[in-house]
DNA sequence: CAATATACTGTATATAATTACAGTAATATT
DNA sequence: AATATTACTGTAATTATATACAGTATATTG
């Protein structure tokens, strides 16, 4: 799918708030009104470039015939499994995507990850479980954090953060504190868990 | 909002369902044509009447104006604390209510329950978690079950039933077992628990 | 440097769609 | 028994809408 110019945006973003507003989409007219044009047709011109590169379909003959084509990137991914090596948000991780429109939870949810493990029960935080991870979201001490250390990715509480030292704890007694020098071993901060999803209990 | 005719319901699925389908409202000619009608005025008086009754918003001029009217049927609530004597769903204890077309979990979800208290901890079952409870999902042993025993509602695991003796085990040492026999005391059991979202970590 | 894409105006027309009016008939309500 | 509601057919007019064609102008790309 290509990029789109500033122009054509502004249109599927018309299109997209005048189905959200009213529940059905704009016609030729509505749009070169709402955009300040004098003629429907370049309205017309615009539709089809949003076709021609993929993000509208349009319905020949049917008024308001206008279909958003389904964008991928108004989806939250469930990462399952990471494979080691590459970044968490790797298709090849992604397990199935949630349309952003269902979540229910925080708006700033890039994906959820799926628990393995039993490091972090005494939060609640069980396996198989879905945490729903914010990469904005700066973490502090105390935080539940999603960490990759030499490229395994782990949940833990952030304890300490310092140039030279790190402290991960496991929210289980049976675990001990994981302590990692940054400037010796690889390390990185991927996000904050800001909610969680059980679907089977 | 008054009670629909076969028909009028039949009208109104059709909407729904050329909606979910194509992303914008039939015309008339759409409706009787699907529903086998000869004249599109048909489509029009039914259209009306679902007006009249509330349940659409026709706007007059506009090709497939038809905007739903949000009925607050398709919504699951939220229940806060529950005042004791009444229903779990009463009006007064609903804290607020989710489109049922956003949930990412079990379709079978009746409502949610936000949890008070920290009996059943060692399942990750946390206060003010909520809990999807479903009603139809029939309790088995082992099942974490919605009970109220005496006008108190309670989360906890179903461990035994028989006819006059059903024991509730809290997920927490620190709680004792509950045994009830339901031919003394007044137990009714209101769900099963099939899912659970954490709004915060 | 020609071809293509972007971003429009302006006009026109066929057709899509709403919607009014005139009926028929069965059933429910007052 | 009169009136309203439901559930349609059938016709037709007005308006809403898509969409083709003819231009203008600027920017981008092969």
């Amino acid at each position: 799918m290509k990029n789109l110019t500033k122009r054509q945006e502004e249109i599927l973003n018309l299109i997209k708030f005048h189905l959200s507003n009213l529940g059905f989409p704009p016609t030729r007219a509505d749009i070169a009104k709402s955009l300040g044009f004098k003629s429907p047709n370049a309205a017309e011109q615009h539709l089809r470039a949003l076709e021609k590169k993929g993000f509208v379909k349009i319905l020949s003959g049917a008024s308001r015939g206008i279909v958003l084509i389904d964008n991928e990137t108004d989806r939250i991914p469930v990462i399952g499994l990471v494979a080691a090596g590459g970044p968490i948000l790797a298709q090849e991780n992604i397990e199935k995507t949630i349309p952003r429109s269902n979540n229910l939870l925080s708006d700033d949810i890039d994906y959820y990850l799926r628990v393995k493990g039993d490091s972090m029960i005494d939060l609640g935080i069980f396996e198989e479980d879905l945490i729903g991870v914010s990469r904005s979201a700066k973490p502090k001490i105390g935080s539940v954090i999603v960490a990759r250390i030499n490229n395994e990715v782990t949940v833990k509480t952030l304890i300490e953060m310092s140039q030279n030292k790190v402290v991960l704890k496991a929210e289980n007694q049976e675990y001990d504190d994981i302590i990692v020098n940054p400037e010796v071993e690889e390390l990185a901060i991927e996000g904050s868990c800001v909610a969680l999803l059980r679907e089977k209990i």
